[in-house]
Parts: C-alpha cells; structure tokens; sequence
RNA sequence: GCCCCCGUAGCUCAAUUGGAUAGAGCGUUUGGUUGCGGACCAAAAGGUUUCAGGUUCAAAUCCUGACGGGGGUACCA
C-alpha cells in the first residue's frame, strides 16, 4: 500500500484550479508549470501553502496575487480542504478540514507499518552497496556512518516504492592477500617457535595474533611445512573468512543484514576482467607504458592504471588495480544483475574515484548516470576532548563491537542519521558512554513507551485496546497538531527518497515524539468519566504509537514497549 | 596549485531542496505533576545565516570572488 503525499495531492487540487480557470476563460492559455506545495510555518498561513501564483506574474503580467485570487475560487471542492485562501504577495494557501483529518487517524492506524510508503521509485530495482570494509581486520567505527546511512537509505527507498538490495562488496583480491596472509603466517609461526619474517606493509594488530593461534590450533603445523606463497594465499583467504564472520556478526548487532556478498576476486576467477579488458581496448580506451597498463579517457586529466607493472609489484595477484576490479563491477552491477541503479555508498575521502569509475562506466558502453555515488563527510571520533586517529594499518583503532557493546545500536543508528551526509561528524564516545540517556534516542523511544504505557493503563481501566474509537471527537488544537504530523510522513519518505537523505528520519521522528507529548499533555487520554473520548483518544495514541514505530524501524532503532 | 565538502543562536545541528516571520537539542534563567511513565512540558534570553558582489518577484539555499576549517589529489588499500 501506498500513500500520495498530501502536498502532491493539494498540488493537483491547485492544478486543476488553474486549469478550471483557463477554462472559464479567468486566465489565458499558457503551459502549467510545476505546482510547489510545502507545509506552511505559521498557523496564520494555513497548513499548507502554494507559490505558485508568484512565478506566473511574469509569464501572464499580471499581479501574483491578482493572480491568486483568481485561481483560488476555482481549487475543486476536497473533503480534505477546509477553506482556500489568498496572501499576500501572492500565496495560495489551504487549510485543511479538521473533521477530515480527524478521520485520517483511523487510516494512519489501519495502515500501521505501511503507512508513509509513497510510490515516488515505480519499482525501479535499486542496488544498495554499503560497507564493504575490506576484511582484513576488524570493522571499525569510521565504518559505522556508512553502515548505518546504508541501511537506513536502503530502508527509505523500500518505503518510496523502490526495489532495493543491499550489498556488500567484499576486497579480497589484490595486494592485501599477500600482506594480510603473510602477517597471520607470520604470528602462527611464532605458535609453533619458528621464524617467519613478518611482511613490511603487514596488518600489526593483536587481531591478527588471535587468528593466528586459532589457526595453529585447527591446523597444526601444516602450513609451515606446504610451499609458502601457497600458506600465504591459504592462510589469507582462511583469515579473511574468519574477518568476514565476525563483520557480519558485529553488523547484525546493528540490526544490518545484507541481501548478497560479492567477492572481488571472483571477477578474476570468472574471466570477468579478461572480458572488460577486451572491451575497454577495442574501444581505444588502454594503453601501455612503464609496464603498465592504463586506462585512458578524454573526460580522465591523467591516466589510470588498471595493470602494475611487474617490475613494481611482483606479485602477480597484486597487479589488478581497484579500478580494475571497478570496471567489472559495475558492470556484474548494471548488465549482468541489470539493476536500473547502483548507490554506491562512500566516504568523501573516495570522491577522487568517482570520475574514474564514470569514465569507465561510459568506456564499457553503461549510462554513467545509473551510477550514483552517495558521499557522506567523515567521522572523528572523540575521547577525552582528544581526536581518537584511526588506522587499520597501525592497529591502533576502536572497533565497531567495542562501540557496540558500550554504547548499544539504537544511539549509533539514530545519532549518526541526525546530520546530513555533507557536514562531519564528531562522534564523542565520551558523552555516548557516559551520558548515553541524554541521546536524543531515548526521547523518540520514551514517546513510544510511553503510549505504550498508556494502553496499558487503559486496558487495566477495562478499556478494550481494540475498539476503535470515533475520531470525529478528536477536536482538541493539540489533537488535530498531532495528526497533522502522522500526515506528513508521506512527503517526508518522499523526500528523503528522492534526495538519499535519510537524516530526514531522525528530524521527522523527533517531531513526531514532541507532538504526541504536547499531546499528552494537553489531553488526558484515559478518563473514566468520558469513555467515549477516552477510545477516540486511544485511537490516536494507539495510530501515533504505530507512526513512531514505522519510523524507528525505518531508521532501525528498536521500538521499544518498556524502557 | 587543482578538485570536493562545510561555515546558520554560546555549543552541536535542522530548515520538505528557491518561498512568507530561519527552527530544535544541549547550556543559561524562571516556572509546571494531591492526574495515563517528570527519560516529560511551558516561558524567557540568544541571529546582519563568515564577508563582498551578482542572478531572481523571492536567496541560508543558485553563480563569482575573498576568508576560515576538513578531505582528496600514489604503479596505497
């Protein structure tokens, strides 16, 4: 089930307005544009409100609100619309019928968790990659806003009536086989008293050391006795299947599950790669020098390599750059999986990638546009006033378990959603530990539970939680505040949809919660001497209990009955 | 040098993406429950949206240029 935003349907109201009035010959003939409907800010305004009229002055030389007051008359009769009215300099303004709205708060509550879903995707299939954290090491907080954007936004687009899979891309091929493998051979010789130099660009942390004493324990010495590129390679996919358990198991923890993971070096073992090679030379787009083979776009100020040459890297599996692995990608992405769209979900420090993988998105014969890159600022994370520097190569890191388990998911999901993706995000474990109930979480939560607890108490007062109350007695100003807000889910889905911007939630959530406590304390719900405004009142908390719900889910936070 | 992001209340940030009188939280001050969960609510104070131009009927939002902060610019991953 899904929901037509109420400012689109007001704007097809004020449309049709326009057209009855072209029609009676109240207005020239001209093309229609595009009719802006937002919620307006002042009660004085209406509740929402339509420039519209300010735009066509010039195209009709006319005044904006001669213009208005024109067109007003002609916005068709609406069970929805109270009254229509003109201001100054030009607005259309509509304020909506309260017994209408009133009654909107049994089809908020029948919807339950599909109330809010808009059609604004058309099913378009949208894949969603996200984390994709090499495993090479333990997940990490700097990986805890992508995460969380990642699944919050491929929740938003199931709910703007998109098609959604979420993906993560999994690094296991390249240079970091060797390295990663040789510093777990490395420690496991150690176990058995042996020396095996550990490599210069290995992984140093104690992570590694754990893995490796597993391994000696399920293994023995066999891989100090096999050839050693061969240990190497064994014992680095062996680790990284070990990593890659652990990441899925900390991500669950955050209430994240992935449809699919693909493996990177598959593209290589698939033949993937020769065949892109092949496309992107017949198309003159690689060249040779110093060794290497390099990919060469016109829209590229430099070339980029997609082969090492053999005299800088030895290895024969590190030669593949990332961009090689890119160009596969998208197109397992976009031509054999044939996703309308691929979000790619990346810290700004990649957004030097972006024209590469364009490029040769275009180079390969795919629309660049279907590629849709979703930068999000970085984190910093804070202890003791002090900036906490973060490198999976030093070992010196704070993992996302560790956050976990201090500070719990529902804090990390909704604090990390509260900003957009454009500014950077101070993420003070300090104040997340120690004063983790000031988290604007538990206000969102605390609204919910409160319903909840208000139910309760109904139930105990014999009031039965199901019957359903008339909504035509909710008539109370902070009452009809309430539903206005449960109303404008829709076009906040849909906005948030259209423009990646989840955050929009974490806004929306929290003004959600204060109405229902404005709510709450201007109305006192359950009243034994007014049963009958007592169920419509249940109605209300029990369909804003319901909203709340819908949106914590959507942002992924629990919902809780208790606190 | 070049590219990207940011600059809004004392602090951290919103602002349905170009609309009307720019809003929340925290902090500060002052109040509120012989009422369903006070993890709540109300009031006050706090602004030349960094600066200077420009586009537009309309700019925090778009353009240009400063200034300040962050990130990127490898045959690294």
């Amino acid at each position: 089930m899904t929901n037509l935003p109420l400012r689109e349907q007001l704007a097809e109201l004020i449309r049709a307005g326009l057209e009855r009035a072209q029609a009676a010959g109240d207005l020239p003939a001209f093309d229609i544009p595009d009719v802006p409907v937002a919620p307006s800010r002042h009660a004085n305004h209406g509740d929402y409100g339509s420039p519209v009229c300010l735009g066509l002055a010039r195209v009709l030389r006319r005044a904006p609100l001669h213009i208005a007051e024109t067109v007003a008359p002609h916005v068709p009769e609406s069970e929805m619309i109270a009254e229509v009215t003109v201001a100054p300099p030009g607005f259309i303004n509509v304020a909506l019928d309260q017994g209408w709205m009133a009654r909107q708060a049994s089809v908020i509550l029948a919807a339950g968790e599909t109330w809010g879903n808009v059609a604004a995707g058309a099913s378009t299939r949208v894949q969603v990659e996200f984390v994709s954290a090499n495993p090479t090491g333990p997940i990490t907080v700097g990986s805890a806003r992508n995460a969380v954007i990642g699944d919050a936004l491929a929740s938003v687009l199931e709910a703007g009536g998109y098609e959604v899979a979420r993906e993560y891309y999994v690094n296991d091929a390249g240079a970091k086989v060797r390295s990663f493998g040789g510093s777990i051979l490395s420690r496991y010789a150690d176990c058995f008293g042996a020396s095996i130099p550990f490599p210069e660009k290995g992984y140093p942390g104690d992570y590694v050391t754990t893995l490796a004493e597993r391994l000696a324990e399920s293994a023995g010495r066999r891989y100090l006795d096999i050839d050693r590129d061969q240990a190497v390679r064994e014992v680095a996919y062996w680790g990284m299947a070990r990593v890659l358990e652990q990441i899925e198991d900390d991500l669950a923890h955050l209430h994240i599950h992935f449809d699919t993971w693909r493996h990177e070096k598959d593209f290589y073992a698939e033949g993937l790669f020769d065949e892109m090679l092949d496309k992107l030379r017949a198309g003159g787009y690689v060249t040779e020098y110093d060794g290497a083979t390099w990919f060469q776009h016109p829209d590229l100020e430099k070339d980029a390599v997609l082969i090492r040459s053999a005299e800088v890297v030895p290895d024969p599996e590190g030669r593949p750059t990332y961009l090689a692995s890119d160009v596969c990608y998208l197109w397992d992405k976009l031509i054999q999986r044939a996703f309308d769209r691929a979000i790619y979900v990346w810290g700004a420090d990649h957004h030097g990638d972006v024209p590469r993988v364009q490029a040769a998105a275009q180079a390969v014969g795919v629309d660049p546009d279907r590629l849709i890159f979703v930068l999000y600022q970085m984190v910093t994370l804070m202890r003791g006033g002090e900036e906490v520097r973060m490198s999976k190569s030093s070992g010196d890191f704070v993992t996302l378990r560790e956050l976990i388990d201090e500070v719990g998911p529902d804090p990390i999901r909704f604090m990390m959603l509260t900003r957009t993706m454009d500014v950077t995000l101070d993420f003070d474990l300090d104040l997340a530990v120690e004063q983790s109930d000031r988290n604007p979480v538990y206000y969102v939560q605390y609204a919910h539970t409160r319903i909840a607890g208000v139910l309760r108490k109904a139930a105990e007062e014999g009031f039965d939680p199901q019957t359903d109350g008339d909504p035509a007695l909710l008539t109370h100003p902070t009452e009809l505040d309430l539903i206005r807000k449960m109303l404008a889910l829709p076009e906040i889905i849909d906005v948030a949809a259209r423009n990646l911007a989840p955050h929009h939630l974490t806004t929306y959530a929290t003004e959600l919660a204060a109405q229902f406590h404005a709510f709450y304390r201007d109305c006192r719900i359950v009243d034994a001497a007014a049963p009958e405004l007592t169920r419509a009142r249940l109605l209300l908390a029990r369909a804003a209990k319901s909203v709340l719900a819908r949106v914590l889910h959507l942002i992924g936070v629990d919902a809780p009955e208790r606190m």
